[in-house]
DNA sequence: GTCTATATGGCGATAGAC
DNA sequence: GTCTATCGCCATATAGAC
């Protein structure tokens, strides 16, 4: 009769998640999982192959967190400030857990086709709002200017390259309303171009 | 008599930034950098506290190659040229060096007084053009538009976050010109409005 | 300033019993 | 599925001689 398990998969990636996010990726051993679900280092392999399979488990469940939180913003007739709304969660999120943030934008990491296609569903409720403003032809190139801005903004902010104190707030709502302006600006010429 | 030194800091740190565009940050270890200049890791505690120290000088280092990167990039009469210019070499900067850039923005390294003041630098050469196109007086919020733009953007690309194809170099283009464009906007405005 | 020697301890991963 | 035991490795850092 083989063992009983004493912890379930869910469980493990949910401690390497709180282990992560207390003391970055590197910031934990197998060890240390193990014992935060009360087994042993060497069982873990019975359930992951390796690290950086955990690791990549990880970041599938940091993907979904952020669609959630995405996803929570309020909606607004207006689309502009549906995306402003949307702008503020994805901050506040890499803000509230700024190891995980740096997980998935980890450029050191292995990409799996699971893991794009998480972070796709993640920006996807954004989508929306994007061809409300710009019209569905453009909503895909506006989302390609408007999120590296929010990843760089966030990621600069995480990193400390910002001395803003108390304006950090006035200069990410002025940036991204500017982003929104100049999307909006060529949408409409493009429009009138267009007939 | 003193043991003549077999070599400098300045070759140790080109060591260890060699050593880290090869592997990245955690890829080397004290040993290998030791090795590299001919000498024993002990050795080295002679000349840095630890292994942070000697990392903080690679740093700098890599701020300034990107500061001579940017201000290389050719001007032009027209300052939104310029500025495309130097963004494109600040992206290329980004990706002949890719473990150089990631150590730079590592979220995790302890933030100095001299790499703050570094950054600050290394961005510099890019202000008179913002302040041609925007004007003096919002050149610096134009900056805190495009460079989290700019960052977002390679960083993205260096986790492996596009999935472009060669459509890469036409996303970033429209990027920076729709940035530029909505803050050209806006000063239009704000200058009309002052009168 | 550099050396040898070493303290000290962690890590990921595997073997094989139960 | 979990365990104990262990391999094999490499790390940062210090002590003290030259």
């Amino acid at each position: 009769m083989p063992a009983a398990p004493k912890t379930t998969d869910a469980e493990i990636v949910r401690a390497a998640r709180k282990l992560v996010e207390a003391r970055g990726q590197d910031g934990f051993s197998m060890n240390d999982v193990a014992a935060a679900v009360g087994i042993r280092a060497p069982s873990l392999y019975g359930r992951f192959a390796d690290r950086a399979a955990l690791l990549a488990a990880v970041e599938l469940e940091v993907w979904r967190a952020l669609e959630r939180a995405i996803a929570r913003a309020p909606r607004s007739p207006d689309p502009l400030e549906t995306l402003m709304a949307q702008c503020r969660a994805y901050r506040a999120f890499a803000k509230a857990h700024p190891e995980s943030y740096a997980l998935v934008y980890d450029a050191n990491a292995e990409r799996t086709e699971e893991g794009m296609r998480a972070r796709a569903a993640a920006l996807a409720p954004t989508m929306p709002a994007f061809a409300a403003l710009v019209g569905e032809h453009d909503a895909l190139l506006a989302a390609r200017t408007l999120v590296p801005f929010l990843h760089g903004f966030v990621s600069m902010d995480l990193s400390g390259a910002f001395r803003l104190g108390g304006r950090l707030d006035q200069a990410f709502e002025h940036g991204v309303r500017t982003i929104l302006s100049g999307l909006g600006g060529i949408h409409a010429r493009r429009a009138r171009r267009r007939g």
